[in-house]
DNA sequence: GCGTATTGTCCGGATATCAGGACAGCCTAA
DNA sequence: TTAGGCTGTCCTGATATCCGGACAATACGC
């Protein structure tokens, strides 16, 4: 159960990769997941491929430049 | 300086907070951060107000069905 | 008081993005 | 082999978003 090592984000593709595996984690699908999350399938596989470049991105660039990291995490209630 | 607890981030608000917070550590101005960043100030600014509502919203969406947290915190290097 | 810096907010036009549908490739099981 | 699930990718139209410029309000120091 301790795969719980943080994930660090510095780019869409780390997203993306974070997503995947959290993703797998929980044992859905990109439909199962779009379906509970009212987003298009689509649209899932474009973010866990990184192409959803823009908007990450200039959020990344804002936290490097303030000398922020951003961490995913299972969230251990 | 050990105001170093992460920021949760579960909202575009408390994103925009965590930012501002960091932006004010690093004694910068929006429009130095914009500088820096090739981003525009009205940018930066509805951000910081948690404006940028849709594509972050999508993003936490996501984490938040796969019990993923996301956290923002001082980069100590 | 005054002047200045900073920030929130509005507008307009150009652009990026998302949803929805579709198709193909890859596995795996029967 | 065939069937089905999963995923990556392409396309189109509708929509959200960003930038650039501008203005007003606020805060601060002088």
């Amino acid at each position: 159960m301790d795969d719980d090592r943080p994930f660090r984000i510095y780019s869409p593709e780390s997203l993306g990769v974070a997503i995947k595996h959290y993703r797998h984690l929980s044992g859905l699908s990109q439909a199962e997941l779009a379906e509970r999350t009212g987003l298009n399938r689509t649209y899932l596989s474009s973010l866990e491929q990184g192409r959803e470049t823009e908007q990450v991105r200039r959020l990344l660039r804002v936290l490097q430049e303030l000398g922020v990291r951003m961490t995913l995490q299972k969230a251990d209630w």
